[in-house]
DNA sequence: AATATATTTAACCACCCGGTTAACTCAACC
DNA sequence: GGTTGAGTTAACCGGGTGGTTAAATATATT
């Protein structure tokens, strides 16, 4: 028997160029030239270990989707007390986000050219919708919670969510727009993280006070 | 003399038609011929009108951002009193997205194809510098005047900036994402962006204040 | 009507890119 | 040492794409 469980070496390097190089232009605009040279091998390798281009890059999606998503959505699952959570959502994308700061837009963009395939691709990968429900149910039970105690206004989930969401990945996916809109260079955008870290969680409860 | 000023019709019936194919497919895979039958011409008048699929593109990207921005920034660099200038900003922005929803996203995913490009082009057609600085400045003092009279808290223009930009423009630059990723349909959407409308204003300034 | 210029078209081309093929290498196993 | 089969490569191919050209048509000016 030849190398069996040997050179995942080859296949990962591959990935990992496919992966850089996708994030780099979008798959649209990606060469599969570059890729191989990236990657140090002949182009008909990408051929043998992924069929195709298209193929190889549903498994550089699926890959990169499912290291964003579930750091969020666990954070958000888990029985925390409702600040506690907010602040382990933060600190876990945050992590996530410095980790791979241009995953956002990534994601964002090919989610945009082709949403109905991505989406099937991301579900059979990820039990999104599993993970979704008991992130409401946990969350509505808190608000409701807190509504009682007289600390918050009544609030949808999705409204709660969406407004973290929000400023948690927009300022990441869009630096190259800020920076062009807002003037904000690396600094200053490395400030605003600390910020949202720091503060962002009592923002959001403070916002969502009576 | 042949029509001069007459027959802006073609060339803009082009300029349309290579505005809904990029904003759909994105300009890398968006194909000339698409947009030459969107348009009901033969490809050879792309070339003619511009000179080619890139120099479309960029007169297309320089369009879409000057109907993003200006309402934005003009907003926020008007000399309304805090609280309506947020409103105002709200308002304009909603309205700008309802037109045309999908133009955050693409001026996103071609942005990040290639910045430093785009930033020039942009530059080069409306005056960002000036109204950003305009906007700095008068926020600054308005937050100023709000932390003397205690209903602020100390916070940078660019963070308070941040926080409204991102959760007027993410939730529909990322409506695919969201709909992905917390399950939230055009229904769905539709009531938060009317939340929006009615309540970011104040969770803001609720956000912010001591 | 004649002319000049602006539009518009059909047909064409050169190149790029993803994909394929067939041969070569090399380690494992008999 | 010969066989086998995964891993790797150089060379090639066919289709698609952006771009070009030259001819045809419309429109305004004289």
């Amino acid at each position: 028997m030849p190398p069996v469980t040997t050179d995942l070496d080859t296949e990962t390097r591959i990935l990992e160029a496919a992966h850089r190089v996708f994030v780099r232009r979008g798959v649209a605009a990606a060469r599969t030239q570059e890729i191989a040279d990236e990657a140090g091998v002949n182009k008909a390798l990408l051929h043998y270990y992924f069929r195709s281009k298209q193929k190889l890059a549903d498994a550089v999606f699926v890959q990169s989707a499912s290291r964003l998503f579930p750091q969020l959505l666990g954070a958000l699952a888990s029985d925390l007390p409702l600040r506690e959570k907010l602040q382990a959502a933060i600190d876990a994308e945050i992590d996530a986000l410095e980790a791979s700061p241009f995953l956002p837009g990534y994601i964002l963009c090919e989610l945009r050219a082709d949403p109905a395939r991505l989406s099937d691709l991301l579900h059979a990968a990820v039990p999104v919708e599993q993970i979704r429900t008991t992130v409401f149910a946990s969350l509505q039970r808190q608000i409701d919670a807190e509504v009682e105690a007289g600390r918050l206004r009544p609030v949808e989930p999705q409204v709660l969510l969406v407004s973290l969401i929000s400023q948690l990945i927009f300022p990441h996916a869009a630096s190259h727009m800020l920076q062009l809109a807002a003037g904000l260079d690396e600094d200053a955008q490395r400030q605003l993280t600390e910020w949202r870290r720091r503060e962002l969680a009592g923002f959001i409860l403070r916002g969502f006070a009576p």
